[in-house]
DNA sequence: GTCTATATTAAGATAGAC
DNA sequence: GTCTATCTTAATATAGAC
């Protein structure tokens, strides 16, 4: 098997266990590999199977969230779509984000920078929708800044409370948030 | 030494690195104490580590936050002091939530339920404010959700981006954003 | 590319002396 | 209440055959 075939099962369960609630020989199971299979695609061990994951992630989203937000469409629609997108990603509030993950445990500061530069593209993405729209810079940053924490903030809560309504409501509220008070057709 | 000497430190350890970046032997010397005399304190042994941290984190959150959020003074007064306690206890961002740090790893489940409590604990007391200065249940809960989903989120965010302003901003906004619209004197 | 087998280290935990 | 010493298990990682 190739190497991208196990990119998904190992996105899965850094996101939801974090770099070290997973073991090697979970890993092995859920690839249905043996360890030094593993080792064979990935010479860097389970830094480098986080790695991998986080950019298996960063495509994804490029794909999928920062691309429909460059269409030619008014702002509300792609704000509407990348909502979808990412409800999408975290399954409704069902899986965490694999970068809140990687900010806790023993080896955070081994991804803090690609941590660092995924929430970047984020926030730098949503601001340049906002920043067409006739929004000043500054005001751009804010709000997009407002948009990542709630995604990220109930989707805490979601899984502390066990209930995942909580992120549904949160991305919800997300598009007409982001364009409060803007001209509508940019 | 007493075993409530030590509470402090292992929810500092806790909070920061999550169950599973805490080895018993780290835990060991930051106390001073043998691993041995760890189990003497803790005979449960890790678990029970962490629950005592947990409960040691909900006294101090009782004291400094509950009873201020308590007082016989205006609900926006109140807010702004719970705040500045919360900025006091996540060291203005640049401390992670435990509560938030047990939503992650492999031994999730068992803290599940603790972890649960104490974020309704602490959405109740911010809804019960707002239900006093007239606000309706369902709305209170609202607002008393998007608060908190405030709080986390910033603090994923500031610790993702290595900026702990992110945390002061949001921190800043909560107190007149929960008494938006609201009769001012309850 | 995958395997079995194994090396090495560290983990969580306990026994029993002081 | 704390220690040294030790047990047991599981972790990461590698060697080398197929």
């Amino acid at each position: 098997m190739a190497r991208e075939t196990h990119l998904p099962v190992l996105f899965q369960l850094f996101r939801q266990y974090g770099y070290d609630g997973v073991s090697l020989s979970q890993i092995a199971n859920k690839t249905e590999l043996g360890k030094a299979s593993l080792y064979h695609h990935f010479p860097g061990g389970k830094a480098e199977m986080v790695t991998a994951a986080l950019a298996y992630r960063g495509l994804w989203v490029e794909e999928n969230v920062f691309l429909p937000l460059r269409a030619d469409r008014p702002a509300l629609a792609r704000f509407q779509q990348m909502c979808d997108r990412l409800s999408e990603l975290y399954q409704s509030g069902q899986s965490p984000c694999l970068l809140a993950a990687l900010t806790t445990g023993a080896k955070r500061d081994v991804f803090q920078a690609q941590v660092k530069e995924h929430l970047q593209r984020l926030t730098g993405a949503i601001a340049e929708v906002l920043l067409a729209s006739g929004l000043d810079p500054q005001a751009a940053r804010q709000r997009a800044e407002e948009a990542v924490v709630a995604i990220q903030g109930s989707l805490i809560l979601a899984r502390g409370l066990d209930d995942f309504t909580v992120f549904e409501r949160a991305i919800a509220s997300v598009p007409e948030r982001l364009c409060a008070g803007l001209d509508s057709k940019p």
